[in-house]
DNA sequence: TATCAATCGTTAAGC
DNA sequence: ACGATTGATA
C-alpha cells in the first residue's frame, strides 16, 4: 500500500521527464535466435522497446485501444510482450505507473513480470500494482474491509482451513448420512463461488425437495457463517468479495476505476468467472453523475473525464491460449477468452504464432496434437529455427524400466554437455515420482521435485501461525481451536465442545468465552490452562498498540511507533506458550526437524521484518497466505527437475522428458467421464510438448503399478496423432507382429504367434491399436475425430504390446523368461488379466510376473 | 489420553 | 503401495 489510493493526480497527458528506457540483456536474450532480421521497420526512429521483435509483437505493444485480446501461441514470447508493452505506456506517456494493474496467475509470474520490468524501468515502476488476482484484492479488501461488514485484519483460509470448518459443520449436521465429505462439500460450494453464487442464491434455484440438496444448502449456510463470524475469508471469496464490494458501493469502485486506466490480465484462459466479472467491473466507465460527485469531494478527476463528464472505462489487455487451458476442472472458463471481441466490442486481436523456443519437428507434433481438439481457432506454431532432432520414442516394460531409460537418457545428455538444470521430467500424477527418484537416486543424478509439500502447510508451522493469527484476528475460532491444545495442556475435545457451545449460548467469541472459562464449572486444572492462554494472547495484543498514542488512541508519528515487531511478537508466543520447547525436549526425532521448521519461521519473520520496516503483523500474515510457495524459486540449482505436467505450465527446458504416454493415465482415466475431458488432457500433452526447446522424449510402459497393484497399460491415443515421421522409437510399442515393426528388449520371446485369445473380451483387438483395455472398451472413448478411419492412422504404432493370452501356469511349472532365464512357478495369484506368477529363477532369485505380458513361455 | 490396528481413498493445483 | 485418518483398546 504505497500509493495512497486518492494523493496523486495523473492526468493522462502528463508532463515528466522520460524515463530512459532500457533493456537488460536477459530480456533482448527472450527472442533468441530468430531476434536478428527484424530490425527496424524503416522509417522514424522507433523505441528500443521494439528491438527484435517481429510485427505481430510489435504491434502488441504499440496498439493503443480500449481492449486488446493477445492471443499468444506458447513460447512466442508472451512475456516479453506484456512487460514492454507496460514499458511502452509509461514512454509514450499513455500512463502514470500508479495506474497500472497487472495480474497474473501465480506469484511467480508476478515476480518475474515486476523483475522484468524494473529492469528496463527501474525506479519507473514504483506505484505500479502487479500481482495475483488474490493478492491485489486482499490489498483492496483490507482498505475497505469495514464497508461490508469485516475486520481489516479478516483471516484468509486456505483449503485446509475449509476443510476442517466443514469436517465439523458436517459433522453437527450428520450430513456424512448424505454422502457428504469435507471434500466433496467443498468442491462444490467453491465451484458456486467461482460463479460467484452463495447460500441464499443457490437455494432458489435448488431442488429443495431433494433432501440431499436441502442439506447441503444447510452446509455451505453454515460454511458461510462461520467464516463470517471469524471474520474469514477463504481464496474464492476474496475474488467474491472484491466484485461484491464494487457492484455494491459504486462509489468505492469508482475510486478504482479512476486509479487503474490500464488493466493487463495473463493467462486470460485461465480465468474463472469471478475473475472475469472483477476483471469487468474494474473496466466500466465512471459515470458523469459520479464522477461529477467524485470531483466534489475533491477527488481529482478532470483529466480524466471525457466530453460527456463521463470517466471511460479503463483500457484492457488480455493475454492467453486457449490450447493451454489446463484448468477447466477448477472453473477456468475459456469462454472468457473465446467471448473476448463479443464481451468488449471494437477489440484488436492480435496472433503470436511464431515461436522462439523449440524446434520446427517439436513444434510439428504439437500442432499434429492439438489439431485434434474441436471447437478451437486455428493455430499454427512455426519457428525459424530449424527441424532439429527427432523427438524420441521409448516403449518400457515397466514403470522402473521406463524410469531406467529417463536416467540413461539424462546420463547421455549430460555426458554430452547438457546442464541437470536444463533438462526436465514431466508426468501426469504424482504417484509417478516414485520409480522415477528411485532410479534416479540410484544413478546419483541431482534432481528435485518440483511442487509438493508447501513450508507452510505443515502442520508446526500451521501451528505457530495460529497463535499469530489469534492475536491478529481474535474472533477468528478456529485459529483459537487450533491452538487450544497444542502444546498439550490438557484441554481436550470435551473442553473445547463445552467452551464452543457456552461461546453459542451467551453470544460471546470463542476468545471472550475463554476468557469467562471459569464460570463453566470445569475442573481448576483444565480452566486455569485456558486462562493462561487467553492471557497470553491479550499480551502479545497488547505488544502491538502502539506506546505513542494520543488520548484517542490514535498512533502519534511512525504507524508502528513503540510496537513490536512481529518475530518479536511470535517469540513471545512461542516462549509463553512452549510449543518449541515441548518440540525441543521431545524424544521423537521427527520433533527435531518441526522445531527446525518453526525456528526457521521465526528467521523469516526477521527477514519481514528487514525488508518491510512498516509491516505489521496483518501484512505478514496475508504475505504468508498468499505467497505460500517462495521456497521454490531457487531454480538455479543445478539439478534436474521432476513436476506434474500441470506445474510445467510456463516453463521451458533444453530436454523434456515426458514420461507416462499411456491410455488411463494421459489421459487420465478420472478425465474420461467428464464432458471435455479428453480435449482437456489433450492440452495436458500439448502443454508438456511444447516445453521443450531441442530434446523431446516421450515414453510409456506396458505394465505400471498402481493403487498397490500392476495394471497393463496401453499407448495412449495421442501418440497417434503425432506423424510418424517425427518420432524415432528406441522401442517401439509395436512389437514384431505382421505388419511389421521392431523386436524390442523383453518383449519378444515368443515369436510363435502368441496372440491367442481373441475371444477373451478383455483381449480383442477392438480399435486397431492392439488394445487391451481395463475393463470396459475404450474404443469409444478414443475420441477420434469423426471421417478419420482408424485403418488411416499416419502412424504406424500398432500399440500392441506382448500377450500371453490363455498362458495357463500352475504351481510347480517350469518357464524360461527372456531376462532371467529358467525358473520354477511357486504359486500363481490374482484374477484374469492380473494373474501373477511368483517364480523361483535358477539364477536370477524369486520375481513376481505379471502372466498375462511377461516375455516368458513354459517349458 | 496415547497408541495401534483397521480402513479408506487415492488427477491435476493456483491463491 | 502408501499415507492419512478413524476407531478401538489399554
Amino acid at each position: 500500500m504505497t500509493t495512497p489510493l486518492n494523493a496523486e493526480s495523473a492526468p493522462a497527458t502528463a508532463r515528466r521527464s522520460a524515463t530512459p528506457i532500457i533493456l537488460d540483456a536477459s530480456d533482448r536474450a527472450a527472442n533468441g535466435y530468430a531476434a536478428q532480421g527484424h530490425a527496424g521497420t524503416g522509417g522514424a526512429r522507433q523505441s528500443p522497446l521494439l528491438d527484435g521483435l517481429n510485427p505481430q509483437q510489435k504491434e502488441a505493444v504499440e496498439y493503443r485501444g480500449q481492449a486488446l485480446l493477445i492471443i499468444a501461441g506458447a513460447g512466442s514470447g508472451k512475456t516479453s510482450v506484456l512487460t514492454r508493452r507496460v514499458a511502452s505506456l509509461l514512454e509514450t506517456r499513455d500512463a502514470w505507473p500508479s495506474q497500472i494493474l497487472a495480474i497474473t496467475f501465480t506469484n511467480k509470474a508476478a515476480a518475474e513480470m515486476r523483475e522484468r520490468v524494473h529492469a528496463i524501468l527501474g525506479q519507473g515502476s514504483d506505484g505500479m500494482w502487479i500481482s495475483t488476482f488474490h493478492s491485489s484484492c486482499v490489498r483492496i479488501l483490507r482498505r475497505e474491509a469495514e464497508k461490508i461488514g469485516l475486520s481489516s485484519t479478516f483471516s484468509i483460509y486456505d483449503s485446509a482451513d475449509t476443510k476442517v470448518t466443514l469436517k465439523r459443520i458436517i459433522k453437527g449436521l450428520d450430513a456424512d448420512t448424505y454422502g457428504f465429505t469435507p471434500g466433496s462439500a467443498g468442491a462444490k460450494i467453491s465451484k458456486l463461488k467461482n460463479e460467484l453464487a452463495d447460500a441464499d442464491s443457490y437455494a432458489r434455484n435448488a431442488n429443495m425437495s431433494d433432501p440431499q440438496e436441502v442439506m447441503f444448502v444447510e452446509i455451505f449456510r453454515q460454511y458461510s457463517a462461520r467464516l463470517r463470524a471469524a471474520s474469514a475469508l477463504d481464496f474464492d471469496d476474496l475474488i467474491g468479495e472484491t466484485v461484491y464490494l464494487f457492484r455494491a458501493f459504486p462509489k468505492v469502485a469508482a475510486l478504482y476505476r479512476r486509479r487503474f486506466r490500464h488493466l493487463l490480465v495473463d493467462e486470460y484462459q485461465d480465468t474463472n468467472h469471478a475473475q472475469y466479472a472483477l476483471v469487468h467491473e474494474l473496466t466500466r466507465p465512471v459515470t458523469a453523475e459520479l464522477a461529477q460527485e467524485m470531483e466534489d469531494d475533491g477527488v481529482h478527476v478532470r483529466n480524466l473525464r471525457d466530453m460527456t463528464g463521463a470517466i471511460p472505462g479503463a483500457s484492457l489487455t488480455v493475454v492467453g491460449d486457449s490450447d493451454q487451458s489446463i484448468y477447466a476442472f477448477r472453473g477456468a472458463d475459456t469462454r472468457n477468452i473465446s467471448g473476448f471481441e463479443r464481451d468488449y466490442p471494437g477489440a484488436k486481436v492480435i496472433l503470436l504464432e511464431q515461436n522462439y523456443r523449440s524446434t520446427q519437428n517439436i513444434l510439428s507434433a504439437a500442432n499434429a496434437v492439438i489439431g485434434h481438439n474441436f471447437d478451437r481457432t486455428d493455430k499454427k506454431l512455426w519457428s525459424a529455427g530449424g527441424d532439429g532432432e527427432k523427438i524420441v520414442g521409448f516403449t518400457a516394460y515397466s514403470g522402473h524400466d521406463e524410469a531406467q531409460f529417463v536416467s540413461d537418457e539424462i546420463q547421455v545428455l549430460h555426458a554430452a554437455g547438457m546442464a541437470y538444470r536444463d533438462m526436465a521430467v514431466f508426468y501426469r500424477t504424482n504417484a509417478q515420482t516414485r520409480a522415477l527418484e528411485e532410479i534416479l537416486v540410484r544413478s546419483a543424478t541431482p534432481y528435485r521435485v518440483v511442487g509438493g509439500t508447501k513450508f507452510y502447510e505443515r502442520a508446526e508451522i500451521k501451528d505457530a501461525l495460529a497463535y499469530l493469527i489469534a492475536v491478529a484476528n481474535p474472533v477468528d475460532e478456529l485459529a483459537l481451536r487450533r491452538i487450544l491444545n497444542t502444546p498439550k495442556r490438557g484441554i481436550g475435545p470435551a473442553t473445547e465442545t463445552g467452551l464452543s457451545s457456552f461461546a453459542d449460548d451467551n453470544e460471546l467469541t470463542f476468545r471472550q468465552a475463554m476468557r469467562n472459562s471459569a464460570s463453566l464449572g470445569l475442573g481448576p486444572k483444565v480452566t486455569g490452562a485456558i486462562l493462561k492462554l487467553a492471557e497470553l494472547l491479550d499480551a502479545a495484543a497488547l505488544m502491538l498498540v502502539p506506546t505513542s498514542v494520543t488520548d484517542d488512541g490514535v498512533p502519534v508519528g511512525a504507524a508502528n511507533d513503540g510496537a513490536a515487531n512481529v518475530s518479536e511478537v511470535l517469540e513471545f508466543l512461542l516462549n509463553g506458550s512452549g510449543l518449541l520447547a515441548v518440540l525441543r525436549s521431545s524424544r521423537d526425532p521427527q520433533d527435531e526437524v518441526r522445531a527446525e521448521n518453526i525456528e526457521e519461521l521465526v528467521a523469516q519473520t526477521k527477514d519481514f521484518n528487514k525488508e518491510n520496516p512498516d509491516g505489521g503483523l496483518v501484512d505478514f500474515l496475508t504475505q504468508v497466505s498468499l505467497v505460500a510457495a517462495a521456497d521454490d524459486l531457487d531454480d538455479a540449482s543445478g539439478t534436474v527437475s521432476l513436476m506434474t505436467l500441470h506445474t510445467a505450465k510456463g516453463l521451458e527446458y533444453e530436454a523434456v522428458f515426458l514420461t507416462g504416454v499411456e491410455e488411463g493415465l494421459l489421459p487420465h482415466q478420472m478425465s474420461a467421464n467428464e464432458p471435455g475431458g479428453p480435449a482437456e488432457e489433450r492440452r495436458l500433452f500439448y502443454v508438456g510438448i511444447t516445453r521443450a526447446r531441442k530434446r523431446l522424449y516421450l515414453s510409456l510402459a506396458m505394465t505400471r503399478a498402481q493403487f498397490g497393484d500392476i495394471n497393463v497399460a496401453m499407448p495412449s491415443r495421442y501418440l497417434q496423432e503425432i506423424p510418424a515421421e517425427l518420432i524415432d522409437w528406441k522401442q517401439s510399442p509395436g512389437m514384431a507382429n505382421s505388419r511389421g515393426g521392431t523386436q524390442p528388449r523383453a518383449l519378444n520371446a515368443r515369436r510363435d504367434g502368441g496372440f491367442g485369445g481373441f475371444g477373451n473380451s478383455l483381449n480383442s483387438l477392438s480399435d486397431g491399436f492392439g488394445g487391451r483395455s481395463r475393463g470396459s472398451n475404450s474404443a469409444k472413448e478414443a475420441g477420434l475425430p469423426p471421417g478419420k478411419p482408424k485403418t488411416e492412422w499416419a502412424n504406424k504404432i500398432t500399440g500392441t504390446v506382448r500377450d500371453n493370452g490363455s498362458l495357463e501356469l500352475a504351481a510347480g511349472d517350469r518357464i524360461r523368461h527372456h531376462d532371467f532365464g529358467e525358473g520354477r512357478v511357486n504359486q500363481v495369484t490374482g484374477e484374469g488379466t492380473k494373474r501373477i506368477a511368483h517364480v523361483q529363477f535358477d539364477s536370477m532369485g524369486a520375481k513376481k510376473l505379471l502372466i498375462k505380458i511377461a516375455p516368458i513361455e513354459k517349458i
